[in-house]
DNA sequence: CAGGGTATTGGGAGCGCTCCCAAAAGAGGT
DNA sequence: ACCTCTTTTGGGAGCGCTCCCAATACCCTG
């Protein structure tokens, strides 16, 4: 029982619609694919044959005739575990699939992992096998957008590479989530605000550590050099920031961290130190995910709207694959985040 | 590096190709397809004229004349948060990625979430287009399977959906894993140990409750059916249903909480009831994800292979469209799973 | 009612590949 | 050298659809 091959078991074809519907094969594909130039009477008699059929189009035929695939491709960099560890990935792929949800388009998932599967990728995309393409993650050197951009291939990215992207991007406010974190800390009376921030090769962390100056500097504190500490993204990273900071300013009272998992870190390091959360230190984090919720005390957290973010994005590239981006104009999308105050702060 | 050259009009055909080798399109394709009746010197020449044009086939013109796709898709139910919440799905993702990363095979993402997406998944997939389906979090009652047999279309499940199952699947033992968790928590010199299960229709959260069961036999303790606490895999079903059990059996020293995220609202409840934790009252939960890992104490849980079962359905799977399956037999994956102790036990 | 549109329609010509058959080229035996 | 059997090879015939052009039908004008 081979089930390998299974020869389509007579599956109508649109020569078979028309034959039905009594018009031609032209005059039924433009019905199917909703052309204007079709009268009433005819779109009406090849729906009727459409629905008595149930007549579903071939799709690697209309591939191969129409030089399109109807399908783009979720590129996401897997060493990225940063995308894993955390719901976030889940959000995206959510979000892209409901704006793809009543499109033809299918959703292709593509892990990158090591450089052999990059290259692969690079020869699918040259290959012309998708119509345009979701990165997710992408870093700063990274030479896929390039590549893409070359091939004329349509591209949308989540976050911003640098100031000047030139890419299609959707990104969520990191400088304003940011700042109104640290202002929320301000409120609360705290005066000694350090930062635990990412990797600030990623312009997403810079931004977030801009937001944390300017809210310093807005709440008329003294900027100190030794309340920034960079890390990583990493719990680890996260703990060796936070005891660099305790180290370096013993009397802070309160920490904005560029990301929860940092957060988780920086939170088992004052536990250690005896700090008590938030009686001796505020702490604040990034993402609101699901460690957020189920740390002790729930850590007050800037939310990103992620799944927004894969919908929009799906959009971004819908709209590029079919040409409806204006002019030269890059659009770039940035979603407001919204602060989840929990017991942390 | 990848100084290719990008034609951007005419990507290379197998007739070019061939010409280029000198053989004909039909000896061209048979090189390409790996095709044993080739000679050696024949086989060279087109290799060399494939790297030489940068050939890669076409997919569409493959499907369309090969009546088969390349493609698998990996359906999700979406409603499932269960599914979402946890990094089990980037897990099964990455598994099943691994799996195809050395195969021509695609990976299709499909979201099923209310039921006119259900419809269009059905007609999808009677359209045959693709050449076998990955069923994640399948409900007992979900008629998807039985169209998907119907069809023909290979096909394999992540999670038995009973005793009986007819389906190639991949599970975790559910049972042994669970019985591990209560033979530790004994071994640790508990005697009252309570139980919340999941929703007893799925069979996974009914076979971790049979290995409650089974270690409480061994363990020669008295079974109380009052040490048991069906809930719904939910943070809030599990703190109602450890209330439950603190009412009936206030004395209990130990729970089996049949997933983390239960375990978390367990968790919670005992919190509030003031019982410490290991002191009073031990907790291991199963999955082992983030939020175990996260909880305060560590939470002691038992781990599932989950990357290893998205290899191994998509293993199974190739199998079955290669029709490399052999005879009747459905071959059903059981994985074993692993308890990681921390602070909770 | 002719003339000049314009709205519809039919169907030929591929898209690039696999399948398969018959022809060509070797191989081996007598 | 001749004949048979076995590789190996070339290329025709589609796969089901879109594109596009020429043909037909229809609709106003004057």
């Amino acid at each position: 029982m081979a089930a390998a091959r299974v020869r389509s078991g007579g599956r109508p074809t649109l020569e078979e619609v028309a034959a039905r519907a009594g018009v031609g094969r032209g005059t039924a594909s433009r019905v199917i694919n909703g052309s204007p130039r079709v009268s009433d009477a005819t779109r009406e008699a090849v729906e009727a044959a459409v629905a008595e059929l149930g007549y579903v189009p071939n799709r690697a035929a209309r591939a191969l005739a129409g030089n399109r695939t109807d399908a783009i491709a979720l590129v996401v960099p897997e060493p990225e575990t940063r995308f894993f560890a955390e719901p976030y990935f889940s959000a995206i792929v959510r979000g892209v699939g409901a704006a793809l949800a009543d499109t033809e388009m299918q959703l292709l998932l593509t892990l990158v992992g090591n450089d052999r599967e990059r290259r692969r990728l690079a020869q699918y995309l040259t290959a012309h096998r998708v119509d345009g393409v979701l990165l997710v993650a992408v870093h700063a050197d990274d030479p896929l957008p390039e590549l893409l951009e070359q091939l004329g291939m349509p591209c949308v990215i989540s976050g911003a590479r640098h100031a000047a992207e030139t890419l299609p991007s959707v990104d969520s406010d990191n400088f304003e989530g940011a700042r109104a974190a640290v202002e929320h800390l301000v409120a609360r009376g705290r005066r000694r605000v350090a930062t635990i921030t990412g990797r600030l090769e990623v312009y997403g962390a810079q931004r977030r550590l801009d937001g944390y100056r300017a809210a310093v500097a807005a709440a008329g504190l003294a900027p100190d050099e030794r309340l920034i500490a960079p890390a990583d993204f990493t719990e680890e990273g996260g703990a060796a920031a936070m005891r660099d900071l305790l180290a370096r300013r013993p009397d802070l009272d309160a920490v904005f961290v560029a990301s929860d998992v940092m957060a988780a870190g920086a939170r088992q390091v004052l536990r250690e130190a005896d700090r008590r959360i938030p009686g001796d230190v505020a702490l604040v984090g990034f993402d609101d995910s699901v460690v957020a919720r189920h740390m002790h005390p729930a850590l007050t957290s800037v939310r990103q709207p992620i799944e927004e973010m894969g919908r929009r994005m799906a959009q971004l590239l819908l709209d590029e694959i079919a040409g409806r981006t204006p002019g030269d104009e890059r659009p770039s999308v940035v979603l407001p985040t919204e602060l989840v105050v929990r017991d942390s702060s």
